[in-house]
This record gives C-alpha cells, sequence and structure tokens, in this order.
DNA sequence: TTGTAATAGTGTTCAAATGACACTAATATA
DNA sequence: TATATTAGTGTCATTTGAACACTATTACAA
C-alpha cells in the first residue's frame, strides 16, 4: 500500500508533519518531584527538537536532551506520541514523547551546567508552558506513578548507593502519600531486586542507615 | 527551541522522515486470534499509510483502517511508535503504530467486503509481513494479553450481546490458556461492568446461556 | 417417552498476600 | 549523660486468589 509509494521524493515539506521529540526529564529534588525545562524561543518548554533524517527516534531523544540540558546515560522510556493537528498553530508537528529519569544527585549539584538555558521546575506547580507541554507532563507523570507499582523503575531515580529510607521518600512523592515503613520494606526486600553494601550511611545527628544497591541497575523490570 | 524552527518551508522531503500509521486489526475468529492484513505492492502487511499534512493521527489511522478493511466505528488505541531507521530499508518512515478490535460478528459475515485487498490470519501462525509488521502484531499481541488483566478491553472484542461462556472463550484464546469457569464469572460480575438481559441464547442441543451486555460499551475502564 | 449428549450455572474451603499497627536501637549534639 | 532524630524490626487480622464437582436445562435420537 505505501511501501511503494507514488509521492515523488522531492515534494515540499508541507505535504508531511514535521516530526519531533519531546522528552521529560524528571527527577527527585529537595522533597519534590521535578522536571528539567529549556528555554525555547517563546518561553519554557521541554527539552527536544526535530528528528533527523536517518535518526533513531530514541537517540534523537538522547541526543537533545544531552545538547540542551547536558544530561546523558539515563533511563529513557517512550511515552506517547502527540499528533493533534492544533498542537502547534505555527506548523503542523508530530511529537514523539520520551520520559527520561534522572539519579538524585549524590555529592555534585544535580543541576546540570547549560547555564540558563535550562531549569527545574516543581511538577505540581509548573510555569506556564509552550504548546501542549503542560499536557505531556501531566501524561508523563500519571505512567511513572502506575509503573512504580509493578516496576523496578524507582531505581533509576536514585544513586548507586541509597537507603531504604530515601527510597521510600522517593515513592511517597510520586505516590503522593505516606507509606508505611514496614510494609514497603518488606515489599521492595521480597522483590529482591536491591542488595544491602554493607556500608552506613552517616549523616548528622541520628542512627546511620544502610546502604543498599540496585542488583540489576539500568534494568527496569516488571514485577509479578 | 524549535517552535521557532530555522528550516525553511520549502525543503525538500529527505531532509525529514514520512510519517505513517500501521494498524493491528485484531478479531476473535474461530476459536483464534486473527489479525486482518491489507495486501500491499510487496507482499502482505498492516493497514496504514501516510499521515496527512493536517490529519489527526487517531484520524490517519481510523480512515486507513476503513479505506482498506472497510471496518469503522472500532476501538483503537495507540501502541507504540516505530522508528528504526533501517525498518523501511527503502526510504525513511516512521510509524504510529495502534490497534484496533473489531466485535465478534454475530450475524454477518465478518470479513469486511474489502475483495481480496484484505486477508485474516491467525496471530499465532501469521505469514511473512513486509517491513517490521510481524514485531509490531507481536508487540500489539502483548499489549492487549497484559490489559485483559485489569481493564474491560475485552468487552470490545465481543457483539452486543454475548453469554459469559463466550466472554471467557475470549480471554481463554487471548491469554493461551484455560480459566476456571467458576472464578472467571465471579470476577467478571464483580467488575460490575455488564449486566444481564434477561434474553437467552439459544444454540442447539444445549441449555440456554443468559445473554448479557456491556453497561459502558465503547468504554475501557481500568479496574482496580 | 425416555435416554443421552452438551453446555449453563452455582459455593466452599484453603492458602497467600495485604494492610494495620508500636516499640527498641544507634548515632550526634547539647 | 540526657535528648533529639532517624533506623530497624514482627505479628495478627483481613482480604484476595486458587482449587475444586455437581446439578440444571435444553435438543435430539432411539
Amino acid at each position: 500500500m505505501y511501501t511503494n509509494m507514488k509521492t515523488p521524493m522531492n515534494s515540499p515539506t508541507t505535504s508531511l508533519p514535521t516530526l519531533t521529540t519531546d522528552i521529560v526529564p524528571f527527577a527527585i529534588r529537595g522533597e519534590r518531584l521535578e522536571v528539567l525545562l529549556a528555554r525555547q524561543t517563546t518561553g519554557w518548554g521541554l527539552p527536544g527538537g526535530p528528528v533527523g533524517v536517518d535518526e533513531d527516534l530514541d537517540a534523537a531523544a538522547r541526543r537533545q536532551l544531552a545538547e540542551q540540558t547536558g544530561l546523558s546515560d539515563v533511563y529513557l522510556e517512550q511515552l506517547y506520541t502527540f499528533g493533534r493537528p492544533d498542537r502547534n498553530p505555527a506548523r503542523r508537528m508530530v511529537a514523539v514523547a520520551y520520559f527520561a529519569l534522572i539519579p538524585i544527585a549524590s555529592g555534585s549539584a544535580g543541576v546540570p551546567a547549560a547555564g540558563d538555558a535550562a531549569r527545574w521546575a516543581a511538577v505540581d506547580e509548573p510555569p506556564p508552558l509552550v504548546l501542549d507541554h503542560g499536557e505531556i507532563v501531566a501524561v508523563a507523570r500519571r505512567r511513572l506513578a502506575a509503573k512504580l507499582l509493578y516496576s523496578t523503575i524507582a531505581l533509576q531515580l536514585m544513586p548507586e548507593r541509597f537507603t531504604l529510607s530515601e527510597l521510600q521518600a522517593v515513592h511517597e512523592i510520586i505516590l503522593g502519600e505516606p507509606l508505611d515503613k514496614r510494609n514497603f520494606r518488606k515489599r521492595v526486600l521480597a522483590m529482591d531486586r536491591i542488595e544491602a553494601t554493607g556500608e552506613l550511611a552517616r549523616h548528622g545527628g541520628r542512627r546511620p542507615a544502610r546502604l543498599y544497591r540496585a542488583l540489576h541497575p539500568g534494568q527496569v523490570e516488571l514485577i509479578k
């Protein structure tokens, strides 16, 4: 039907929608779930942009995230493709949306060195965003919360070593509700996807906590 | 970043991937899960094709399904966007894939009147398909099976009135395993998304079964 | 008319998973 | 050495899920 198309190779772009990727980069920062935004000519929006002619979609998303925010080597997952004809009044644009999970910065700053071309914003009180990027963030947020319940995706938001209390806090922030400490620990340990390192985390003025690490870092597994 | 792009409006299409939709139309036919294929110049493949410049993605999928198979008013859900640069050796093509659920034809033929431009094929023993359409079918099949367990999606494959045994058979075919009759009935009735019509289905030579109907036809709800 | 073949319909019991719940332990600092 | 703060641990009750077998109703054949 369309493997051999009759459309001439040199028809103007006006006969084709422009294809872009948009990335929703999530991180837990200061007890909140935040999104990393990129400055655009008309305001703040998600990192992203046009996909190259021979560029893989995932690769395009990774490249744009790196170029616009400095972030690389993060967990990336395709979310949904947004293509309402009126989503960009200026020009027909179809966006393959992704979300990215940025580990909590352990020692380093946690903010990419992209100058003032990028900024973090709280997911719950975001600034106005260009186009339908607000909607994309909302869809991504729902997907993230849903996946918390049946996968190991939360580990992608953690540093290499973390305490169970930190992991629980990440869950609580994303789900927006407190969890029972004993039940939470039972559950995540029963998953058998993290192990104690034997080390202790020392903060000020309290009992030190055991440090854990992911058994299969970078991998997201569905549970049950 | 890209809301005002520098790309001139008349650059050749070779600077942009072609955007298409591909639809995986599922139906239960003769105790099997089948897919409706469309004849293409190079073999059999999924219905689909280029998205119009100002056409909504969902609308494009619906239109192509109707044009190529005669099917309309079916449940349609976006699946995934396939964009590996080598998926079509002839020309860069990005496909937004959908799956469609076709109700079991109650009285009518069940095969759309699209001549020999379309044919049904068993999902488990499909013929060789063009491009990566085999992979798309596999992904769709997995998604469908997964959604059976926590949504009312199976109702989209049923005719307006159906028996509980028929509904159970649909589940068994898609999941590929037998289900316990009593537990199944308890579960679907507890969902409270179907109701008895009061009528009986009479077939030959056996006890007639009660007919049920969906309480919210066309709607797919997540359960629990 | 009676028997047979075929599918519809119905509850209980056990095991496993989930959810609620409160106290002791270890450290830093005042 | 007392205090503040967070870490760490187990039991019981409830809910959920899985296994399991027989009676009921019809069409048709003998």
